[in-house]
DNA sequence: TATTGTTATACTCTATAACTATA
DNA sequence: TATAGTTATAGAGTATAACAATA
């Protein structure tokens, strides 16, 4: 059988996504560019707006003071050149400092500014809502189902426990 | 309470992802870091590889010729003009041809090309291996749950029924 | 010899706005 | 006045490779 169509289609309802259709991978790319764009519509204007990696990193500098780049760089799933230049970036916005460790001089040790200390505890609670916010009209249950699995997921490609 | 570690971590197992461990939408992101990357791997040098949305256009012009690049534009998340630079590419490549509606000569209608058709019928298994594969650690049953939820919020959100 | 971080490059995606042509 | 598609531009992310300094 061939699921071609005899005449084109003129509304997205008469088009099937052919085998996309069963991809989980498909889904997960489309969600992506959703929620991304929505959650940045809610961050618009705070300096951590736009891409992923910002938001990670200032959570992470901010719980764990003198956290090294290359371990963000294993969290958020970039090398180390493109955390370098996330780092950089942060630095000049006045998020984050930069200090040379002194048991290690190749190692940097990250730390939080007040500025950022201060995004960071503004954006805790925008980014948890947006989350919910944007999966609203799938129920709790569900949500928690979705994460549970996505976080195993995450947890293995990351390598940790 | 603090969750602030009172020395620098030196491992990720050392570390606490603050409130994205539990935020679904950090999860999505992360993920289609790791899927996208992933399937470019396994599509490398194929034309289609690299980026949201080659994949998808390919499919559904083969499968709806005629189809016009609004139609994918609102499948795929993007707006007209990067849709159109999309299509340009993928004429380029000799992938499809675009010609102009003789009913409404504003609207194209696009159609694949014998080499398109070939790539098509080329990627279709790999696309769905790449999916099965990258998430073969997540039971079948888990993986069905999960792209149960995922398509119906992504139906919801492109405005299918 | 491996690790940490830097630099350079080339490519792609993203968002926006202004534009043409047609309905 | 709304729709389909184009063009231009600026900002961001991505991948790769080569590099310096240190362990």
């Amino acid at each position: 059988m061939d699921a071609r169509s005899k005449t084109p289609p003129t509304s997205i309802t008469e088009v099937t996504l052919d085998v996309l259709e069963d991809t989980l991978s498909f889904y997960i790319r489309t969600m992506n560019i959703a929620v991304s764009r929505d959650l940045d519509d809610k961050l618009e204007g705070l300096d951590v707006a736009k891409g992923t990696g910002k938001i990670t990193t200032l959570l992470l500098v901010d719980s764990h003071p003198g956290i090294r780049p290359s371990i963000i760089a294993e969290l958020i799933l970039r090398d180390r050149s493109a955390t370098g230049r996330l780092m950089e970036q942060m630095e000049d916005h006045g998020l984050i400092t930069r200090r040379q460790s002194s048991t290690d001089s190749r190692v940097q040790e990250l730390y939080i500014t007040e500025k950022g200390a201060a995004l960071a505890a503004r954006i805790r609670p925008l980014v948890t809502e947006q989350s919910r916010d944007f999966f609203k009209f799938i129920s709790p249950e569900e949500q928690q189902q979705l994460m549970d699995i996505l976080k195993r997921a995450y947890r293995r490609i990351v390598g940790l426990p």
